[in-house]
DNA sequence: GACTAATATGAGCATATACGCATATAGTTG
DNA sequence: CAACTATATGCGTATATGCTCATATTAGTC
């Protein structure tokens, strides 16, 4: 298990790929509402808002960089979180913002 | 601490932000160079084999993310980790990427 | 103060991608 | 097979952002 070694361009690109898809409020939104389990496209669509297409199109994104499993029922197919480290880099992500909220409530002046 | 609680849009733009921070493979590349410890520009620029004004400016994002610290010596500029969440966060993905590589080398044909 | 070194920034270009609209596909039911 | 439902996709547009080149800024030296 490689540790200190710096990774190839290539590797690179793939974790830069993989936090680009977590990049988009849209479909943190999707990820959040399949926290709790496996939902079809139009409860989806319903609960985050958008439109049919959009889901749609980040139901995609998500389920062809593996985070998301794809199970069609007649007409209706259904998605749910297929990798769990999601779960993890959400909560680490949401820690250190409120780490950081913490800190500049007093000194204020982010940005 | 909310758990459970549905995160705002404002929040999920903060998440998205932050992840979208990380997905640039220059950066990652920077983030690479800085496990090591703190560096100055030229430093980086040297190793990454950038360009000193795009360094600068993926300095510059790193650190209004406050991902990175700044430290101003005389003529020279260095920048070091601040946010420890980073050595988790890539761990997290690497993994994850692993073993998505290791379950299709057999089945081959991802993308 | 003139010169040099280290870093930051303004402007323009090229590319990526999120979104909306319309339409296509797949599956179900009459 | 016609009509309907659920989901996916082609296309055009708008916006964001990474990159380069040139230049500005900051700090040290003579």
């Amino acid at each position: 298990m490689p540790k200190k070694v710096p990774l190839s361009d290539e590797a690179l690109e793939l974790v830069a790929r993989r936090f680009a898809v977590l990049a988009e409020p849209m479909r943190l939104r999707l990820i959040q509402a399949l926290f709790e389990g496996e939902k079809n496209v139009n409860a989806l669509v319903e609960e985050t808002g958008g439109t049919q297409a959009n889901i749609s199109r980040h139901l995609q994104t998500l389920t062809q960089a593996h985070m998301l499993s794809r199970r069609k029922e007649g007409l209706q197919v259904f998605y749910a979180i297929s990798d769990p480290s999601i779960y993890k880099l959400c909560e680490l992500v949401c820690g250190s913002l409120e780490k950081q909220f913490t800190k500049h409530a007093e000194a204020l002046g982010s940005e």
